[in-house]
DNA sequence: TATACTGTATATGTATACTATATACAGTTA
DNA sequence: TAACTGTATATAGTATACATATACAGTATA
């Protein structure tokens, strides 16, 4: 598995793992049910704390995308694929929500809201 | 000018200042080119520093609300309707781009989007 | 010009949250 | 038992955010 961690970054070094993690199993390349590296492991290969790691791995676990068994370890959760749309679309949902609320508060009207939605989405394709 | 500061609140009292000000320049109920309180005024009417009026004078004025003037005071900002709703856009553009970014990298696309975006906002009518 | 207002700049205290850690503990397997 | 898994607790360093006092500078006007 490879993982990058970039001292320069502002993002905490536990998110670089995670996030990163997390773009592998949603794009596939890691499969259902695959082993993730131990927290040890890990640690050692990125010269930093199990604690650190163990709590990449807590991260992803509290959002489903693994599983992890004590004594045994870390694996990429079963996920049928609508419980992870699920998932995605709460993420997402999250967001949008703020943006509503501000656009209320402002007073756009829908539709100014969904062009420019468009807009967005459009712009770097 | 009616502000009102809630203890009780998480959010720090410069924005409880600053978040009702601006409202009230949005909804009209302080005309253009109006003259706020003086920090100092307000401060002593707030029964709190004058650092924290002049923080949120400070927002308002970074994001165009006001003018303020040294050694004269602070006014409503003389904004034409198009520089204003520029500003609106501007701030929404911003929360709805995170949602866009978060969007695609979980690959949703647009129609979801938009879906989701009109439920959201016709929720609370 | 003196006075009484305006806003400004600097240095400081405090609290809180966040990141990362060491280390001792407990489960699992062979 | 040995060698691997994850877990819990206590701690330290750092950064950030919030609010402050106080000394400074601009402006108006009596």
């Amino acid at each position: 598995m490879k993982i990058i961690i970039a001292n320069s970054s502002p993002d905490p070094i536990y998110e670089q793992i995670s996030r990163q993690i997390k773009a592998q199993i949603i794009s596939g390349e890691l499969a259902e049910g695959e082993g993730l590296p131990s927290i040890r492991k890990l640690a050692k290969e990125l010269q930093i704390s199990v604690i650190t790691t163990k709590r990449a791995y807590e991260e992803l676990e509290k959002e489903g995308f693994i599983d992890t068994v004590s004594g045994k370890g870390c694996f990429v959760a079963m996920q049928n694929k609508e419980f992870l749309r699920e998932k995605k679309m709460k993420i997402v949902e999250e967001k949008l929500g703020e943006a509503v609320n501000e656009a209320k508060f402002l007073g756009l009207n829908i539709k100014e809201l969904q062009e420019m939605l468009y807009l967005l989405y459009e712009e770097d394709e």
